[in-house]
DNA sequence: GTTTCAAACGGACACGTGTCCGCTTACAAG
DNA sequence: CTTGTAAGCGGACACGTGTCCGTTTGAAAC
């Protein structure tokens, strides 16, 4: 078996040196003894130990990435265009999930193994991300996060939410609709970009009241981001004396189980009532109605990521954390109609 | 910077031998000395380069995943799946998108950084994929297809689709079709546990001929597996004199296109007709009527690799290729019923 | 002050690689 | 046959690591 150069050479009857100049191009070499070196190279399937090369000094060319999950597709859609794009580069992809409590664990992983880089894409515990990048930081590795918005000296590339939902909620506006059932989108921690906080600043411009203009029954029942979770949120509404025209939904599992259950009511949509999700994952298309949601721009912001940690590679690591927004699109489906008259 | 145990043992004001013999948990060293180090170690974050470590017999704990796609839901759950798995046995995942052409590529790169396995998850190019599993067997890294079923001295553990053909077949027939239409099932090359020679198999042991209780209008769209080429397929089929009273869909995505399809032509389902799809996605709970489908068992087949692959790395490279075939289960839905009187 | 011994030190080596450099070939020109 | 030179040979080194082993240190015991 054929381990090392030593054992090449050995097979093709050259010397250990002879052979590693024709691996590396250098020149002062015999057509014939270059032609013999690669014919042997073919015929074996040698490949030079990419450990002991970067021992002597190569770059690894490996970019850490740290997900939150390999459940929700969009966040599977980042990684794949993202391990795509790295790829192209000429840099493969280590991929980690990111588990509470075991991040320490993955970092310093990825740190043994010598990354150039570590992204991260989710929504993460606060505090253990801040630590993880911390040390990379001291560690002078270059980092990007994907998603997570507003963590402490983090190079961040992030969807602007409040833009999305702005729009969603002009959108309805413009439809005539006045109150707004929140289905999975809960009042809590808020930073500029999210969801709530493009919900507050779209009604307040138009002069309108936030607490009187929505609803939300999330306390009803576990929260879960899912389907079964939308439609029995949807049920709910559907039980109370007054309930709103349109519908918010978190994602656009949620806003299908909503709209589900809206229509296990009774109700025709748009007609009735409108909903809308948020991520324009396939399933958008494959409801009747279609769903009206928010594209991430998943390929824009991966572009994004991609230069701003290639760019970082080279460079000595910057003090200042970069920040980039990513304006999402608005996609307009069968789910939003007029207000019923 | 610290970079190497040299460095840190300066930092900490010991040899660096010393410094190792701490990290090895080697006898003969004072407690407030191991305190020492160990402190250290948390404050820097330093970890051993795990290149150098493995020059030294180190084993590299790194496993490839080649992935046909990262795009379909089954593939990127068997590629989660088998991440966890992994990881948990102390392995980290080395993923590379295996593009017909760049095969040689990738397994070259996985060789240079001295993978101890390869797996291999999805339908591959059938010449190419045997070149490179060759390679392996050369170069004694074992390895592993999941879903390819039939290549030539390859470790396998493949779904047998036929089993979950036949099970939707017989369930169907049970409620008395007789008249099947194939949505995105082609007729071509077959092996023993494809979904087609099921349907066959399942349809003679009732003394059916396959030829005549099956339709299929492939020919009439451009192939695309997902939700509108089954839209379209179905609408194909509504323009035929006679149809089929039950549809059997290639996946979920295509056999919901189908529902759809048949929905916008004013059928009512399960009344009007029966369909089926395959792999029991989540969108299966999600369309009205639910979809009857086949569940892949994705967490039995990886468990089912996951232990292959890791009982290979100690022992000496099999002659002869382990092939495992997993039993699928039919989940059954509201999109199913009695034929129409 | 002397002895004793645990504990730390530090030089060496191997792992596989690329590269430098002095040495040995072999072949062609004279 | 002598000379010149291109081409290949092979020893050496560094990279970071763990481990072996002989040497030195320092503190406790006497």
């Amino acid at each position: 078996m054929i381990r090392s150069t030593a054992d090449f050479a050995r097979h093709v009857g050259l010397a250990r040196t002879t052979v590693s100049r024709v691996l590396n191009g250098q020149p002062g070499l015999k057509q014939k003894t270059i032609d013999r070196v690669q014919r042997a190279l073919a015929e074996t399937g040698f490949t030079p130990n990419a450990h002991a090369l970067h021992l002597r000094g190569k770059r690894t060319s490996m970019i850490g990435i740290c997900m939150e999950d390999l459940a929700t597709p969009p966040a599977v859609r980042k990684l794949a265009t993202l391990q795509r794009v790295l790829r192209a580069r000429g840099f493969s992809s280590l991929i980690e999930v990111f588990t509470p409590g075991a991040g320490r664990e993955v970092v310093r992983h990825f740190l043994s193994l010598r990354v150039e880089a570590v992204v991260f894409i989710g929504h993460f515990h606060r505090e253990e991300i801040e630590a993880r990048i911390a040390e990379l930081i001291a560690h002078g590795i270059p980092h990007l996060v994907i998603d997570h918005y507003g963590l402490k000296n983090a190079n961040t590339v992030a969807l602007d939410r409040a833009a999305g939902m702005a729009a969603v909620v002009n959108h309805l506006l413009d439809h005539g609709h006045r109150r707004f059932g929140l289905i999975g989108i809960s009042k809590g921690p808020v930073s500029r970009i999210d969801r709530l906080s493009g919900i507050q600043a779209a009604l307040s411009a138009r002069g309108l009241d936030f607490d009187a203009c929505t609803l939300t029954l999330d306390h009803l029942h576990e929260r879960r981001n899912d389907f079964q979770y939308g439609r029995k949120l949807a049920a709910s509404f559907m039980a109370q004396p007054v309930r709103p025209t349109a519908f918010l939904g978190h994602n656009d599992e949620i806003a299908i189980g909503a709209l589900r259950g809206l229509r296990d009511a009774g109700l025709k949509l748009p007609r009735d009532a409108s909903i809308t999700g948020f991520n324009n994952q396939d399933i958008c298309q494959m409801t009747a109605p279609t769903l009206t949601t928010v594209d991430q721009n998943i390929e824009g912001t991966v572009a994004t990521a991609a230069e701003l940690i290639l760019a970082q590679l080279d460079r000595p690591l910057r003090a200042k954390p970069i920040i980039r927004t990513i304006e999402p699109r608005l996609v307009i489906g069968d789910s939003t109609g007029p207000v019923k008259a």
